[in-house]
DNA sequence: TAAAAATACTCCATAGGTATTTTAT
DNA sequence: ATAAAATACCTATGGAGTATTTTTA
């Protein structure tokens, strides 16, 4: 069984529900076939990535959650990046930001992307900071702006 | 179909092999399976990778190959890191070397990593020095020795 | 004893194979 | 004319479902 992107998608579910029934329903799967793939990924490895009841990571576990979130952005950043490669653009940059940012700082920034660089083309997700922060070391973000007290461009 | 591991590795071997027959032989399947599969991933992203006679990558495709090196890159990684943080490692360093480091400069470096930081495992490949840079680009080895006339450590 | 994961089995979707046709040089 | 990819059709591996049992908190 080679380790595919669908396994990491299971493992990082299981881990972010706490449980391999709510990681199931979350996957619009049943619990067992959950277990069974989960199973013999660690067969596989030969690394046990969860302890049961109740369910938790092992550190073994924690590493390849850790891995595998890279690996679903940068897969999914893959995607995006030849559409747009194919659609005419050069590049693409996914932009994060807080609501704050959505009224000066983002227009200027678009503004200034599309007279300046107009081959590429802005990905713009709303939302906070943690995500944010989580999502730029993730790979999901390749700039973000995130909550500050006040800007010093004013 | 979603777009999973297997299938970026078939459209890099069919970039690197520049034909899909070649590619289906290393790959070790029949030609007809890879022709679809590649096929029904472009319809899936809607965007042609390859021309064809004589197969040849589109602009799309070239950004598809290079993102797909990556990701590929990452899943190896993930699992050796995996599996080294499960044999209590808290890190592995992925060294590459050309012959001629494996005698003076290797060792060396050995030596002071089991000193100096045990938890660190070093998996070393040989290799000559293309392969390397290559490597490196694609994040397939974390530190490099390629070739140098001589060495100014003596 | 009750909730959650593991087994046992069944089914079917799809990855892969073989035979053949199409296409571009 | 010929070599390579596409198409058509078939097979079978393995991913997913249902029913049930095991586990431990």
């Amino acid at each position: 069984m080679p380790v595919d992107i669908r396994l990491m998608r299971y493992v990082v579910a299981i881990a972010e529900e706490g449980s391999f029934g709510r990681a199931a329903a979350r996957l619009h799967i049943a619990q067992p076939p959950l277990s069974r793939q989960v199973g013999e990924l660690e067969r596989e490895l030969g690394v046990r990535l969860f302890e049961r009841r109740p369910t938790r990571l092992t550190a073994a576990g924690e590493a390849f959650v850790e891995s595998a979130r890279k690996v679903i952005a940068d897969v999914d950043r893959a995607v995006a990046r030849t559409k747009a490669v194919a659609g005419g653009a050069v590049g693409v940059v996914r932009v994060g930001y807080v609501v704050s940012a959505a009224y000066e700082v983002l227009p200027r920034l678009q503004a200034a992307a599309r007279k300046q660089a107009p081959g590429i083309r802005l990905d713009v997700t709303e939302t906070d900071s943690a995500a944010l922060a989580q999502g730029l070391r993730d790979g999901r973000y390749d700039l973000v702006f995130p909550a500050v007290s006040r800007t010093s461009t004013d």
